[in-house]
DNA sequence: ACTGCAATGCACCAATGGGTGCAGATTGAG
DNA sequence: CTCAATCTGCACCCATTGGTGCATTGCAGT
């Protein structure tokens, strides 16, 4: 919520010398992020962060106040970032050019980019690393987290749905397991995070749960290689 | 390893005062992962492990020499918790009485419920936060996490297979998608472990994913209810 | 040139906590 | 009882680090 109201505030450069503040304060937070994410909480030192940021230690308390309202900060900023790329990729399935599979297939690909981007991890680490400590922090991505993301999913297969390309009694749900599909499989593969996914793998993956949601959801009786949907799995 | 290996050398209680070694070092495990889930790492002090163990705080550099060690030791020991809990859920795979849907759904909800645990939770937010500073703790799970799981489902489901009950082109990747629909949609549930996903809920998302799945991969053209897959899910 | 705000560099404080040393108590085996 | 291995309580060292104070510098508007 910070982060975003000061990006809305910086519309105004009447105010003095407002734009190099607001320079050093993105710096900050970007920099605070990163650090965090690397080091952890406890360890990342402001110190570091300060000459990380290229910044006074004096100026992050200047802005901050104290190391806890920055770590919010920094997630507040992070997770509006992975939220506006979650969301762009469901948009996609507005105005779809006629094939379902092949849309489906494009925004699975793009979510599941977005799951495995090395920031999303990040962020997901942090947040897993520091909710017991902190945790109001469920307040700061409640809204910008999955739940969000998956409506907006829910929203376009309803549409689908009621033009009769699917069949589902709660769209909520198929949108859920439709996720659950894209991004469960990953989980195991990352490796926390620690594992970079080829392209190549995120694709299969991506086609495999589209391929077992279709059957469970679709109304096209039998597609092509109907009998074994997740034949086109990664060989590793 | 270390802590399986150590159980396993119990079983000679000729050496001077082993069981009460033991018993301290079974002791300080279990407090030691209780306090760094609770705490994280790097804010869990030695003093507050050893208070709670009811122990010296020299006892614990007896046995692990440092933190890192004992963090590393109380991960293990948790990890074969955890493994054996779920491989024993998926276990009761084996020998089912006919009904292939029920059978599902039995393990669905215990793996449900195994995921939902509390201290499955710990142990993975303490992955999580600390395998950034620890890369070798992959290693340390890597043979006691998900992996060892969804193989052992992809075994049995590769017998229903074989047996005319199943349609599928890799059972891995099924037992795969299984675990994906099955965990998947309680990752955001569980909003990071803080939150106790009621026993009600676990059945209806364990009832979901297995009839997602069998819309997929079961024989049976069309069982009851079969145009709305996910009815069954829970209202909240 | 003057004013005011933000940023800087540096020294400093106080608390915290990993790890060690030591002397004494406890325990089980022979 | 003796012996050896542990366990215990306590004091101690020392590096780290969040946070503050202060004097100085740099920049923008007037």
């Amino acid at each position: 919520m910070a982060a975003g109201a000061d990006v809305a505030a910086a519309g105004s450069p009447t105010r003095p010398s407002a734009r190099g503040r607001i320079d050093k304060r993105q710096a900050i937070l970007a920099t605070a992020f990163v650090v965090f994410a690397r080091e952890g909480y406890a360890q990342a030192t402001l110190d570091v962060i300060a000459a990380e940021a290229r910044v006074a230690k004096h100026t992050i308390y200047n802005h901050f106040g104290d190391k806890q309202t920055l770590l919010r900060a920094a997630i507040a900023a992070e997770a509006d970032r992975a939220k506006a790329k979650n969301l762009a990729a469901v948009d996609r399935l507005r105005d779809h050019a006629g094939d379902l599979r092949a849309a489906l297939e494009d925004v699975g690909r793009r979510l599941v980019e977005c799951f495995c981007d090395e920031r999303a991890w990040a962020l997901r680490r942090l947040l897993y690393a520091e909710i017991a400590q902190f945790p109001d922090l469920l307040d700061i991505i409640s809204g910008r987290a999955s739940d969000p993301i998956t409506e907006a999913l829910a929203d376009r297969l309803a549409r689908f749905a009621l033009a009769g390309h699917l069949h589902m009694g709660d769209p909520a749900a198929a949108a859920e397991q439709l996720a659950a599909l894209l991004t469960g499989s990953l989980e195991a593969r990352c490796r926390y995070g620690t594992r970079v996914v080829p392209a190549a793998e995120q694709h299969a993956v991506a086609r495999a749960a589209v391929d077992t949601f279709l059957h469970a959801f679709g109304t096209d009786p039998d597609p092509a290689g109907a009998l074994s949907p997740s034949t086109a799995n990664a060989p590793a």
